[in-house]
DNA sequence: GGTAGTAACTGGTCTAGATGACTTGACCAG
DNA sequence: CTGGTCAAGTCATCTAGACCAGTTACTACC
C-alpha cells in the first residue's frame, strides 16, 4: 500500500547529506565534495549523485561550475515572496522553523475576513493563531483563516503540523495569491510574544491564497523587523536548468 | 573556443521539440509523447529524454504523473512576481504622484552602496535625494545612486524628471532586479520630511536594478506606513524536480 | 622570467540496459 | 452489477561505464 520508503531512496540520502553540509559546515562559495567523490562515499552511480545535486541546484542551494566544481550558492535568498510556507522559507535560509499554536478552532467570518476570502459574513471558518520561530527565536505572530466547508475534518486529528502539507494532501495547493505588505507598530500582545518592545516596527504581511478561483487561505502575520527581511526578485529572466555564471570567490 | 553548437545537444533537441509541441499543438492537460516513444523517435537513451523533460518540468511547462504520463501544465498565472513602480501604484489608487528633489550631485561610493551596485568603493556615483508625494502629501523619502561612468552627462541639463525615462533614452532599461523590504523606524530627517513623528514605523524598500549583468541603479526608500501599503501578486513556485504529487487533470 | 604544453582534476552529456511503483483497462468470478 | 486479478503501459530510480569540455597547476622549454 502506502510505501513511504522515501528517505531510503539513494538520491535523497545524498541530497540530504549535502543539505546538511550546507547548513552546518559550509559557507557560501565553499565547494562541496566532487560528484565522483560522492559516488564513492555513497556507493552509487554518478547519475544518482547528479540527480541529488540537480535538486539542490534547482532549489538555489548549490551552483555548478564546469571544470571547477560545485559550490554553495551565495545567499541570494531566492526565497522570494512566493507562496512558499514559512517552514520552506526558513529551511531554505538554513534555519530551523518552529511553530507554537496559541489558539485554534472554529469562528464565524468577520466582515473583513469574509471579504478577503470571498465568503459570506458569518460563514464558518477554521482559525489558527500561531507563533512562528526560527532557530528557537520568535519571528512572527500569525492569524490564519480557512473556509471550514472546504476542509472537512481539518482539525479532527489535532492541529496539522503544516497547513500547506494538509492542503496539499487534499489537492488544494494554492496556485496563486497576493500579499499586501506594510509596516506597523507591535501591539502589546505581539510585543510580548515576539519579545520586543511595544511600538517597535513590525512587518505586516496579509496573504490571500487561491486554488483556482476560490480563496483557500487568508492570513495576517506580524514579523519582527529586526530579524526578518523580505526579498522580492523583480522580473527576473528564467534561470532554467542551465548553470549560471559565477561571482563568488572560493 | 566558443563552441555554440548548443542546439546540437541531443537533450536540447528533444526539449525544444517538446516546447514546440506545447506552444503550437497541445493544450493544458494534453499528454506529450511517452518517454520511450521519444527515445525511439530521436534515437537517444531514456536518460537523455528525461533530461529534456526535467528541464521543462522545472520550468513549469510540463507535469509528470507516475503511471499515467507527462502532461502540459496548466497556464501560469503570473510567471514573475512584479512590483509596481511608485507612479503605477499611486495611479492604481487614483492618486497623483509627485516628486521634489532635495539634493543631487556626485558622490563617492560608500562600501555598502558599492557592494550593492557591484562597483569599487570610492567610485563616482550620481546621487539623488528625493521626496515623493501622492496627492501633494509626502509619502516617501528616497535616495538613489547610479554609476556615473555609465551615465555621462546625466546631470548636465538639470535633474531628469524621471530616472527611468533617462535610462531608457540611453538604452539602459533595467531588465531585472530585486527588492528587499523591511520595517523600520523613521529617523529625525525622515520624520520631518514625511510629517510624522520620529520612531514611527516606515516601510523600507531597497531596490537594485540591473541591465544585463551590470547594476544600473540602487535606491533606498522609506514609506509612510500609515498611508502606503505594498501590494504584491504572487505566483506559485515552480515544482522542484523531485517529489511530485498528483495535480494534473487531463 | 615568460610561455606553451600537459596531466589531473572538475562538471556536462550520453548509452543501454535493469527493477520498482503506479494507473488503466480488460477480463473473470461471484 | 460488483469486486478482484492480471497485464500492459506509464514514470521513478539506478547502474557502470563512456567521452567531451572547461579549469588549474605544474613542467619543460625558450
Amino acid at each position: 500500500m502506502l510505501s513511504l520508503r522515501r528517505s531510503t531512496l539513494k538520491y535523497l540520502q545524498v541530497r540530504d547529506y549535502l543539505r546538511g553540509l550546507v547548513v552546518s559546515e559550509l559557507r557560501p562559495g565553499d565547494p562541496v565534495p566532487s560528484e565522483r567523490m560522492l559516488c564513492e562515499r555513497f556507493g552509487v552511480s554518478r547519475m544518482t549523485v547528479r540527480q541529488a545535486v540537480d535538486a539542490l541546484v534547482v532549489e538555489g542551494v548549490l551552483e555548478r561550475v564546469q571544470g571547477r566544481g560545485t559550490f554553495v550558492a551565495p545567499p541570494k535568498v531566492d526565497l522570494q515572496v512566493r507562496l512558499a510556507s514559512f517552514t520552506e522559507e526558513m529551511t531554505r535560509r538554513g534555519m530551523t522553523a518552529g511553530v507554537k499554536v496559541l489558539a485554534s478552532g472554529f469562528v464565524r467570518a468577520e466582515p473583513d475576513i469574509a471579504e478577503a476570502l470571498k465568503v459570506a459574513p458569518g460563514e464558518e471558518l477554521i482559525h489558527l493563531h500561531r507563533l512562528r520561530f526560527a532557530d528557537d527565536e520568535p519571528m512572527a505572530v500569525e492569524h490564519t483563516w480557512l473556509p471550514a466547508v472546504r476542509l472537512p475534518g481539518f482539525l479532527d486529528d489535532g492541529i496539522p503540523a503544516s497547513v500547506y502539507v494538509e492542503l496539499d494532501a487534499r489537492g488544494l495547493v494554492p496556485d496563486w495569491g497576493e500579499d499586501t505588505i506594510d509596516a506597523g507598530e507591535a501591539d502589546h500582545e505581539e510585543a510580548k510574544l515576539l519579545m520586543i518592545k511595544p511600538g517597535k516596527p513590525v512587518l505586516r504581511i496579509s496573504r490571500r491564497a487561491f486554488t483556482g478561483d476560490a480563496a483557500i487561505e487568508y492570513s495576517r502575520s506580524a514579523f519582527r523587523s529586526d530579524r526578518y527581511t523580505l526579498w522580492v526578485p523583480v522580473a527576473r529572466p528564467n534561470p532554467s536548468v542551465v548553470p549560471r555564471r559565477r561571482t563568488a570567490t572560493p
